[in-house]
RNA sequence: CGGGGCGUAGCGCAGCCCGGUUAGCGCGCCUGCUUUGGGAGCAGGAAGUCGUGAGUUCGAAUCUCACCGCCCCGACCA
């Protein structure tokens, strides 16, 4: 049925690649490992960006816009930074047809430049909380790319706040933390775990990383979204202090967080299927496709002049298109459609228009229902939340169903290739352990829960105490 | 960086082994007519530096050498 898309089942990552060419989302460049993000694939990321964009705002965030350019001593002047980061940049050695004398990192991350910035705005205890937000693009020179999931140069928000206490900073992170969580959840449809990072995984520069992880259809964790505590520092790393209500001088706390264009990715693996996209609807750039079918002209005319009836008021209200083009039949635009996951189609013909009805149909489950036009905004509205709701429950129950309790390492090494999944184990916390994860079965700690089940147990590595479980996954 | 694959019309490919008129095929595109409830049919048409450079040859998409690029799988990572 759905011709030019491998099956999942087939190639799972040749099926990826062929919902993005089928749904026209984004393509390969001319530079390696850069995409084309194409206008349906940005269009989705304006759902990305205009919901969190809000919800940021909600917490008092604003917007501003730092330089894609980074001097490399500042680069390095965060030792943990610099050595996370150094590897995978890209430098700009030359300007204006000479040698530059001081070669310019373009920014994989803002936090060097953004805080050699706030050095210069921040004296006293008044200046705080600094909390700014900017939306950008960034440069990693990965070895390899995957469109959307991890590519040369990517869009993201980075929000980069400044605090005079501990406290204030550890509540920001957990508060965007939650955002995104909510986010997730809300709006992608997307059931999340959240917890820390353990200390090899954690983000280069950060006392503690907190990070949402979603599992994809292949079983395959991805992280959609990390918040960092970076305590002072960055504040030490660029004397950035401050003077508080008691004169005393300390130095600022910090916290960073972000998501990026990845999380297009982690909506195509969590809810497409073998017909092509699927977006869940608070999230669809366009929402409602209506697709009349008439047989000659008279019929046109009467149907296009019952759906412009039908759908006056609609405007501001929904996103919708009634794709009334002549060159091409009904059956090739239910397929168009269908690949580009727009989440309701509706099938309008003369045999509708004499029984006074028209034809739903769900992209989610492809269920078709016949319903009067009387009400049928309402009603529309209605089965967008019952598929978006929908589309949470599925992904929920696949994760659901494919996490396990495991406490044999053995058991455990078999079944993370066979049938795979989410696994909760017991870890001592000893990083030597976490390093034989890895080298033994190609799985890693995706996280620590913070608020998890207390559970005595025995490390499933070495055998010594263990307070409670983490979650181990194969991952993106 | 290792392994594999590929580069010929907008896209997908055949042709190459075994050199020889005008480089084909499918899809798409343009024109017209007929169609239209799950990827329409017929007729006509436009469209190519055969990745780049050098070499062999009377003659190269095809043989030789070098180079460039991309994709997929692994090691690094959001």
């Amino acid at each position: 049925m759905a011709k030019g898309i491998t099956k999942r089942s087939d190639d799972y990552s040749r099926w990826y690649l062929d919902v993005i060419a089928a749904a026209d989302l984004a393509e390969h460049s001319a530079v390696k490992g850069c995409m084309v993000i194409k206008p349906n694939g940005y269009a989705l990321w304006e759902q990305i960006q205009g919901q969190l964009d809000r919800m940021f705002k909600e917490t008092g965030h604003v917007n501003a816009y730092f330089p894609l350019f980074i001097p490399q001593s500042l680069l390095q002047k965060e030792a943990e930074h610099v050595e996370g980061f150094a590897p995978e940049t890209a430098v700009v050695t030359h300007g204006g047809g000479k040698k530059l004398e001081e070669p310019l990192v373009v920014r994989p991350t803002s936090e060097t430049i953004i805080w050699s910035t706030y050095k210069k705005w921040i004296q006293s205890y008044r200046d705080l909380p600094i909390l700014i937000n900017q939306w950008a693009n960034v440069v990693r020179w990965e070895m390899r790319t995957r469109l959307f999931l991890r590519t040369t140069e990517f869009l993201w928000q980075e929000g980069h706040t400044a605090h005079a206490t501990a406290e204030e900073a550890q509540q920001e992170t957990l508060q965007m933390l939650d955002v995104y969580r909510t986010f997730a959840q809300e709006y992608m449809a997307a059931p999340v775990y959240i917890g820390v990072k353990t200390e090899a995984e954690k983000f280069a520069g950060a006392v503690k990383t907190y990070c949402i992880e979603a599992m994809m259809q292949d079983k395959k964790a991805l992280q959609g979204g990390t918040s960092h505590n970076l305590g002072q520092n960055f504040a030490k790393a660029f004397d950035v202090t401050f003077q508080d209500e008691d004169g005393k001088v300390d130095y600022v706390y910090a916290t960073s967080w972000g998501v990026s264009t990845r999380l297009i990715g982690a909506l195509i693996m969590m809810h497409s299927d073998d017909k092509g996209l699927v977006i869940p609807p608070r999230l669809a750039p366009l929402k409602v496709v209506i697709i009349p079918i008439w047989r000659n002209d008279e019929d046109r005319e009467k149907l296009l002049a019952k759906i412009n009836e039908m759908t006056k008021d609609w405007k501001g209200r929904i996103s919708f298109k009634v794709d009334d083009r002549d060159n091409y039949r009904p059956g090739w635009k239910f397929n168009q459609w269908e690949k580009q996951g727009i989440p309701i189609r509706i099938e309008f013909g003369p045999k509708d228009l004499e029984n006074n009805q028209v034809v739903l149909v769900r992209r989610d489950t492809s269920e078709k229902s016949a319903v009067s036009p009387d009400g049928l905004l309402e009603r529309i509205e209605r089965l967008l939340e019952e598929i978006q709701t929908g589309m949470f429950s599925r992904a929920k129950e696949f994760r659901d169903t494919n996490t396990f309790k495991e406490d044999d390492f053995d058991s455990f090494k078999k079944r993370i290739e066979n049938p795979g999944g989410f696994f909760w184990v017991h870890w001592c916390g000893d990083p030597v352990c976490e390093a034989k994860f890895q080298e033994t079965s190609k799985a890693t700690i995706r996280l620590i829960p913070m608020d998890g089940d207390k559970e005595e147990g025995k490390c499933i590595i070495c055998g010594k105490k263990s307070e409670q479980r983490v979650l181990v996954a194969k991952s993106y």
